[in-house]
DNA sequence: CTTGAATAGTAAGCACGCTTATTATATCTA
DNA sequence: TAGATATAATAAGCGTGCTTACTATTCAAG
């Protein structure tokens, strides 16, 4: 059981998480975007207008890490919030015209770190590690939030 | 390329590390020891009296990051620092009874927790995850951390 | 032996996640 | 309609990572 290595599946989730944040944010540096401001301007790109409670779902975050993240990104010029007038507790979030010009950038950035990580990893292995670290997800979602993975099977699919 | 799902890889490794963390903590979190400062412990188990900067190559972060670890855990009662007579510049780092006592715990928590997560997951898929993992952290770690790797290759595989 | 570079550790301050608690507004129910 | 409940957002404060800058000590030349 410890020649499998399965023992070791946090540390190497932790690493990998943490190596491809660096190289991704890296790469991204001259943008000004960090790796979690890109993960909620995705969201926001597809869906101008999304509410920081949705964002929050979407992201599967607390509403209070989205409150923070969107302070930040506002200062850097990256989107607005504005009032929606049907519900006033509510912030609608646009990105603005830099947020929109920097989009198709990173997007396609991300894709190269990716495809640096998988050299050497056949397209059959590739298949199976996504396939497996989703039913992780899965897995680990279930008991936790319950109904974010519906959320998450119907949207995360994309970006 | 859109088909292969490669394009989500950097958001379910970041869903899965935390969903991993979480529920890691939240299992532990009678014994009052973060998934981090886990970590930390493994190695301190290992190797008594090992320096803070031997734990910040080891744990692949930066030294002042085991500084503020370190000195959680000691208010926590969990490890000692001792000074090394030879190098006074030097931090030794020892586990305490108490921590000795919790480690057998901890670690077959976080086999629990595997395994949890791997429900479904054929023993080959399993095998073709941790393998594919492993490339990627030596993909990611290539040009970065120069000397890391090599401590990675030559420690990394146990715990 | 003295100077200069390298090493061990820490301080300050930031990003991003969390928990817990608060405020403002909507909505549901009696 | 009034009062209870639920929801959207934020505030305060903590953990864990980072960068940059600093002190103390050791080691390497000269």
């Amino acid at each position: 059981m410890v020649s499998d290595g399965i023992d070791r599946l946090g540390f190497l989730i932790h690493d990998v998480q943490r190596l491809l944040r660096k190289r991704f944010e890296t790469r991204a540096s001259g943008l000004g975007l960090s790796s979690a401001q890109w993960r909620l301007m995705v969201r926001v790109a597809k869906e101008e207008g999304v509410t920081q409670a949705r964002l929050a779902e979407l992201l599967e975050i607390e509403p209070i890490s989205v409150s923070r993240l969107v302070d930040r990104m506002e200062e850097g010029g990256w989107i607005e919030r504005r009032a929606d007038a049907a519900d006033r507790r509510v912030r609608m979030i646009f990105p603005t015209a830099k947020a929109s010009a920097a989009y198709a950038e990173v997007k396609s950035l991300a894709g190269e770190v990716y495809e640096e990580s998988l050299i050497g990893v056949s397209p059959e292995d590739r298949r199976v590690l996504i396939r497996a670290l989703d039913v992780i997800v899965k897995n680990l979602a279930d008991g936790e939030a319950s109904s974010l993975e519906k959320i998450k099977n119907a949207e995360g699919a994309a970006a």
